[in-house]
DNA sequence: TTCATTATCTTGCGGTGCAAGACACTCCTG
DNA sequence: CAGGAGTGTCTTGCACCGCAAGATAATGAA
């Protein structure tokens, strides 16, 4: 005992993140350069408020160790310690594309696979 | 170099699966009770043809650890082993319920991360 | 100088999908 | 009765990655 997990209901948000917070990314900084705490914003305007900063710095770090993002640095107009902006490469945004088509796969793929047994269930599927 | 991932692209498929594998499973028993394989086999006809059954029967066996389901056994009509049949418990159903609720709420904050800077779009982004 | 603010980066932990392979049960054939 | 094939289940070890927590750095104000 004393091995429970505590919290699986907010830990199922970490794991979904998943394979799609890195697109998340190249989509942000495909817009326009961004740098990481403002990406971090951006993100909680979405909807994906429980992103921390612990996540993002070292996937932007990876992105631009493989070549998927290329930076730039800044200073900071309100003070501080200087921006550091991140852009996608052509690599990079090729990969965005690749994970755009990805995800509308995998999502309709568990759209409908949660919609079995479901309780507003009048879908009346044709017997097979 | 030499130390590439190798298969970056068919990886993300499995890094999507986290926290979502447990719901499809729950809303596949749910509809009605079914064993390992048949799961395996239902998750395929979704989309989700990479999902294999190294993947499923500890995830099985842990929802059953966890009370989110129950089992019973029954032999195999088509001649072989007998299988194990799982359903939900109330709190499996209920864990669905939440889990329903989560897969939405992350789909919509995906959608909308994603959009961003989409290429069908008129990015009136001036040349800096 | 010292402090507050802004922003980046690092370490260690914990959860989990999956390939590979071992094991179990039943029927069929000779 | 023995052997083989088909059907299913379960286990081990690994690799990956989000995140809390905290260290570090740069700038401007008091």
């Amino acid at each position: 005992m004393g091995k429970e997990p505590a919290a699986p209901r907010e830990q199922r948000h970490s794991q979904l993140l998943r394979g799609v917070l890195d697109l998340c990314l190249l989509a942000l900084i495909a817009e326009r350069p961004r740098f990481g705490y403002e990406i971090v914003e951006a993100l909680g305007e979405s909807g994906l408020e429980l992103v921390s900063e612990g996540s993002i710095y070292p996937l932007l770090a990876r992105m631009e160790r493989n070549g998927l993002a290329d930076t730039y640095r800044a200073p900071s107009p309100s003070g501080g310690a200087p921006r550091k902006y991140y852009r996608p490469t052509e690599a990079g945004l090729a990969e965005l594309e690749a994970g755009r088509t990805a995800w509308l796969a995998f999502r309709g793929a568990v759209d409908q696979a949660l919609s079995a047994g479901a309780p507003t269930e009048d879908t009346p599927e044709e017997g097979k």
